[in-house]
DNA sequence: TTTGTGTATACTGTATTCAGTATTCATGAC
DNA sequence: GTCATGAATACTGAATACAGTATACACAAA
C-alpha cells in the first residue's frame, strides 16, 4: 500500500481571510464604498479579530485597500494619474516578459502561449467578468513563461490592484472583441526573436488598452 | 502666533519595528544565519510580541525574510537563478523609468539627475556600504523622476531584497570605480529623447552589473 | 550502537482583554 | 438656528493568555 505524502503546509486563518476578501473584492461582492471593519468581519466569519486584522493589513500593504478616517478599510479609489501609472507599470513588467521570451524564442513556449490564447479567446461566456478573466489569463501566461518569479509577482500585484478597483472591467461600454484578436500578434512579435520589436508590440497593445480605459472612465463620469 | 499644523499620523509600533529590522538587516547587524524569533525580539525591544509579529510577517511578505522549519525567520538566501531574475526585474523597472524620462526629455529632470549623480559619485567615504548607498541613490533618483509611484515601489522592493541578502555588496572584490562613471552615460542616453536607446543603455549597465555579480558570487564560493 | 517512544521545550497562530484615539451624538448656551 | 462642550460610541493597536504543532532530548529496548 503506497501512502501519499501528506502535505504539511498549515494554512493560516489570516491567509484564508485574505483570499476570501480578495475574491469578494474582485468579484464585486464587496462594493467600492463599503467599509471593512475588523470586528464586524470577525463576527461574520466567526473567528477572532487577529487573523482578520492581519489579512486587512496585508491587503492595505498590497495597495488594494485604504484605511479611512472613520475606521475600517475601503477599496482604494484610483485617481486618473494612478491609472496611467499603473498601465506604465504594466508595460514595464509585461514588456520585460516579452523581451525575455523573444530573446529565447523557444518553440515550446511560443506554442504554449498560442494554446492559452486560443483557449481563452474561445470563451463562450457572455459575462464581462469571464471576458476579463480570460484576458488576465492570457497576459499572466505570457509573464509566467518568462520564468521570472519577480515579474510574476509584480504582475499579480498590478492586476490585483486594477481588478480590485474594477479598473479593467470599467471598459465594458467599449467593444473589446476587436482587441481580443490582438493577442496573437504578440506571439508573432515574439517569434521574430527581436526583443525590442516584441516589446514595442506589447506596449502598443497596453497603450491602446489605456486609451480605452480613459474613454471608459469618461463615459462613466 | 502662527501654530504649526500638528502631524496627526500615528506611527504604529509595528512600523517602527519593521524599519529597525530592515535597517539592521541591511547594515549587516543581523547576520544571514541568524534566526529572528518573535518572543526574543519582543523581549529585547521591551514590547509585546504582536507588533514584532506584524513586522516580521511584512518582511516575509516583502521577500526579505523566510520562515524556517525550526521556527523564526531568517534572511532569505537567494539562489543564482533568483539573482538573475532579480536583475531582470531591475531591468524592467529601471528600463521603463528611463523610457519615460527619454520620452519626456525634460531639461529640469535631466539636470536634477545629473546633480544627483555628481553629488553621489563624489562621496569621499572609503566604506563599501557608503559606496552602494550612493549607487542606490542614483538609481532611485532615476526612477523617482519617472513620477510613477508603482515603479518606485517596485524599485524599493527589488533593492531591499538585494541589499538584505547583501547582494549588491557582494561585489566588493571587484573594482567598481570604473562602472561608477557610467551613470552619466545614462543621462546622455535619456537626452537623446529616444526611449529605446535609453533603455538599451540602462540594460547594458544593469547586465554588466549582473556579470560582476556572478563573478563576485563565484569568488566567494 | 541503533531505533523507537514519550516528554519537554520552543515557537507559532489565534483568542481575548485592555487602553488609547477619533468620530458621533446629545445637550446647553447664545 | 448655530456653536461649543462633554459623553458615548466605534474602532484600532498592543498586551496578554491559551492552545496547537514541531523539534529536540531523554530513556529504554533490541
Amino acid at each position: 500500500m503506497a501512502l501519499k505524502k501528506i502535505k504539511h503546509e498549515r494554512q493560516r486563518l489570516a491567509d484564508i481571510v485574505y483570499d476570501q476578501l480578495l475574491e469578494a473584492i474582485q468579484s464585486g461582492t464587496i462594493s467600492s464604498n463599503e467599509r471593512l471593519v475588523q470586528e464586524k468581519l470577525a463576527e461574520e466569519m466567526q473567528i477572532s479579530r487577529t487573523p482578520v486584522r492581519e489579512a486587512l493589513l496585508r491587503l492595505e500593504q498590497d495597495g488594494i485597500l485604504t484605511s479611512s478616517s472613520r475606521g475600517g478599510f475601503s477599496i482604494h479609489r484610483m485617481t486618473n494619474s494612478e491609472v496611467k501609472e499603473l498601465y506604465q507599470a504594466r508595460a514595464a513588467v509585461e514588456g520585460q516578459a516579452v523581451r525575455i521570451l523573444a530573446a529565447q524564442n523557444d518553440a515550446e513556449k511560443n506554442k504554449a502561449l498560442r494554446a492559452t490564447i486560443e483557449r481563452e479567446e474561445n470563451i463562450s461566456s457572455s459575462s464581462i467578468r469571464a471576458y476579463f478573466e480570460a484576458n488576465r489569463k492570457i497576459h499572466r501566461r505570457l509573464v509566467e513563461l518568462s520564468d521570472n518569479r519577480y515579474l510574476i509577482e509584480m504582475f499579480d500585484n498590478i492586476w490585483n490592484r486594477g481588478v480590485s478597483y474594477n479598473l479593467f472591467a470599467a471598459i465594458d461600454k467599449i467593444d473589446l472583441s476587436a482587441s481580443f484578436g490582438d493577442h496573437i500578434r504578440l506571439v508573432e512579435a515574439i517569434e521574430t526573436g527581436n526583443p525590442t520589436f516584441a516589446m514595442d508590440a506589447i506596449i502598443d497593445h497596453i497603450t491602446h488598452g489605456l486609451e480605452l480605459q480613459f474613454e471608459a472612465l469618461e463615459v462613466k463620469d
